[in-house]
DNA sequence: CAAATTCAACTGGCATCTCAGTTCGATTTG
DNA sequence: CAAATCGAACTGAGATGCCAGTTGAATTTG
């Protein structure tokens, strides 16, 4: 969730952008807020037209709706808005490790088990937020799809993952089990995708996406 | 291709959007060549205000790249981003076939048989435009994505669908025996669908979609 | 007191202007 | 003649001001 370039280095529509984004995806906006150009240049200490361009780019993305004379809406993610969501990330992942089992070099491999034990440290850590893990969570599926080396896929990917962010962070809170299971889970599939165990790969990241949905019925969105 | 709305209703910054978008796409804007927000605003009838919007939100869409005080330039999609974008087509509509495969209600038969009478029509009559042969294959993978309901995959594919129309242009060109093949296959992809022989039905979508690679190797990028 | 009306304070949409940085050809200079 | 230099003509980035449309509370009117 962080970019690495120095912010004020970049353009003032891309901090903008990256700002604004952050605010809504840590819930310092909260979803159906309002928002106006005018008061988020005054916070941002901008004029509106670089506010303006991000606007227009988190409404195409999907996370704000402006309306002509009225103002900017923080928009609900919809029960059905995440389901989606996660169908989608199904497809785009379950191909991923379709196409990833028992391809992977040595250096991969190395790189792969590198990954994990760094992900290993956070989840282990007592002192770990709950930001970290997520943060974690989501860098490893990420990395998965790097490995697969489709710039498309990564990035929507990406995409996906900033967009449900919030929920994850929810179903993280309600269920801390997560934290260990999902990394045991993350262990088990590159195992399983390293030894070119192809179709047990397939289900297991299956499996392992579908058991948010139950989990989502049981939070009630 | 073609978005029903009236033109001249909508914003200035959606009609630059969808003009500028549509000659890049006709390639009446050739890749690599360069645009400039004052030409483009004089020729549009309109400030640089709305098309410094349209221009950015094709850069966020990946047809243009902008370079502070050089000017606009129109990318050309490389063969490394095509096959990719294949591939993310391929990881979503096999998704979408193996989901939909044997889930198909009477109605959905219904229309989905209506579509591809339509498409036939267009297929078969001798008069059609290359334009409109392709916008009809790709309206029926659409189709298929709609009836799964999923507006984040629908979305998705429209997206790729329109960074490839041009190469699926050039392709149609080079093959035209692909007029009638491919609408052959649809038929038979919407069978073995509406039947619920979903391994069958999968097999045949990632054939369908992979021999575009196949036809790529063969017309060099 | 309640309903209709007005109006001031907002909203985003767009045009315009200035600024700094790049580019490239004409000009000058060796 | 060739190389260095200068400058005019571009580029996008951002700030600002105006406009039309919306909204809601105060005010007027029955």
């Amino acid at each position: 969730m962080i970019s690495s370039p120095d912010l004020e280095t970049l353009p003032l529509r891309e901090q903008a952008y990256l700002r604004i984004k952050q605010l809504i995806l840590d819930e310092e906006i909260r979803a159906n807020s309002f928002l106006s150009e005018r008061t988020l240049a005054e916070q941002l200490g901008m004029s509106k037209t670089p506010v303006r361009l991000a606007i227009a780019r988190l409404e195409n993305e999907g996370y704000v709706r402006v309306s002509p004379q009225q103002g900017i809406v923080v928009l609900a993610l919809t029960f059905e808005d995440i389901l989606d969501f996660i169908d989608y990330r199904l497809a785009l992942e379950s191909f991923v490790v379709r196409s990833l089992a028992g391809t992977l070099s040595d250096a991969q491999v190395q790189v792969l088990q590198a990954h994990l034990e760094t992900q290993a440290q956070v989840v282990h850590d007592p002192q770990s937020t709950r930001q970290a893990l997520v943060s974690a969570d989501m860098a490893f599926h990420k990395f998965l799809a790097s490995l697969k080396g489709n710039r498309q896929i990564v990035q929507a990917l990406e995409r996906q993952q900033e967009m449900l962010y919030r929920i994850a962070m929810r179903i993280f809170q309600k269920y801390p089990g997560r934290r260990e299971q999902s990394f045991a889970e993350h262990q088990t599939l590159s195992r399983l995708i390293i030894e070119g165990q192809r179709q047990a790969a397939v289900e297991l990241i299956e499996q392992h996406i579908l058991r948010i949905k139950s989990l989502l019925v049981g939070s009630g969105g």
